[in-house]
DNA sequence: TCAATATTCTCATTTTTTGAGAATTTATTT
DNA sequence: AAATAAATTCTCAAAAAATGAGAATATTGA
């Protein structure tokens, strides 16, 4: 392992866990030489991924946060979901939390996240976690978007799959028929999860704007009226994508800058 | 340039203005040949520190919201101080905004920020985005208490500055006699700062906790009150870190590990 | 001040990276 | 559906950089 490799590896070892490193400890976990790994914590530290702490013990940098804000402000789903997410919340009428997730490389993840006023819960989906591709509305509601080839990519092609497979297949052939998925304690017991898909394919944005709230305050009227209220939402998001994508703010070669 | 600055140099072109690059322009951008940028950006995005967009346009990756996440997770300042914020905002009884803003190597940045309800206005202070170092009371009180030498290595030694410069001096030493500082209109005009400084020398932890609000609705005892509420709030947010670093929590090298 | 520990340095060797262009894949247009 | 254009990957020899062991140095705490 060596060059890039080197530098993620040494990244990884950070996690909720494990949140500070000496270097001893990381050329230790990775059987990598003390003296490459200070030479790559060098290296990091002075890019700002990494920051010296107290007693030769390193955390994550303020690189991240900076690039984190940066793709808070410059990503589209992002500026077209975030004041979807307000009005979803604020006309649920009940303790919720709404979330615009979206399939990066391959896994799901919340780009955004807003609580109701009086939720005291927590969902499992939130900003920057990884989660699991076929389990939770918001997940499989983009699964069942997915183009067949991409979706075989992520969850195996459709023969060599068990009974299990199959039915996970069904599912997202009625969810995508559907145009929603509502499900319950699937990630976290007693929560209900209901989604819409945000899908831009002109923008290579599959996404899911959904709905997290207590599953036995739920009657079905309610179900349905919550159901009505992320779908609208999330074709309101998609609309939004679409127009602001029109003319393309992006930087283009030279060459062509040059040619306007 | 090479190996990991190869990295750095792509992700630093990504910016507000410019967040979305296909590979000719970052090629051209950096005087990289293209063949040599589409390796640099394969890795990255394997990584998930980009994405490949759509029409071989490159964003910004979710690592990077995963990598913040972990962050705010583990973060003993942000852990220490949200609660502290929420307070600050909640009794300052005006429109405002409190940050937690830490020194990061050789900049001052916000790793936490909260808005009172029925604030209007946007403080140029908000998380993630890196600030003047000798401008504005969030950043002047960090610097009125770093240690001479590295306060000489940020601004420069005492004698190879100008008048401005044995001003700013004097201005940091009264700041440290006081114990918190107070500007106006330094970062964005018709706003104040108000700040105080979380010095956790045991944790590495050179810090400041300040208030952001419309200066023209401060009168004297107003201010005098906010002063009041941010320095107690700081060294309460310094306790509590000095209490939750007793016992370490940090990832000891194997061989200590083990004698225990 | 003195230990103990952390960090950087040195340098010959090994391993990557580099870049130019060809080859291939992918998307778009006709 | 073929043709065109663009994007992306591949190839390979030369050049550059990373590696690791240990010495040298800096930093820190007692």
């Amino acid at each position: 392992m060596a060059g890039f490799a080197r530098f993620q590896a040494v990244l990884r070892l950070f996690d909720e866990k494990a949140s500070a490193w000496t270097v001893p400890a990381m050329s230790d976990a990775l059987g990598v030489p003390a003296s490459t790994v200070y030479r790559t914590v060098r290296d990091l530290v002075a890019g700002g991924f990494l920051e010296a702490a107290h007693e030769s013990v390193y955390r994550l940098g303020s690189a991240f946060i900076e690039y984190d804000r940066l793709l808070r402000l410059t990503d589209p789903l992002v500026a077209a979901g975030r004041g979807a997410l307000h009005d979803v919340v604020a006309q649920a009428h009940t303790p919720c939390v709404a979330l615009l997730s979206r399939l990066y490389n391959d896994q799901v993840m919340c780009v955004v996240d807003e609580a109701a006023r009086d939720t005291s819960f927590r969902s499992s989906y939130e900003r920057g976690r990884p989660m699991p591709l076929t389990q939770g509305a918001t997940s499989k509601v983009i699964l069942a978007h997915l183009p067949a080839r991409l979706l075989n990519r992520l969850i195996g092609a459709p023969k060599d799959g068990g009974a299990r497979h199959a039915a996970l297949r069904r599912e997202l052939a009625d969810i995508r028929k559907r145009g929603f998925c509502v499900t319950a304690s699937e990630i976290d017991a007693g929560l209900a999860g209901i989604a819409a898909p945000v899908i831009v394919r002109e923008a290579g944005i599959i996404a899911s704007l959904s709905l997290v709230a207590d599953d036995s305050r739920l009657d079905d009227s309610q179900r349905r009226r919550l159901v009505l209220l992320v779908v609208s939402a999330a074709s309101l998001v998609a609309e939004e994508l679409r127009y602001a994508l029109t003319p393309p703010a992006i930087v283009e070669p030279r060459h062509k800058m040059v040619k306007q």
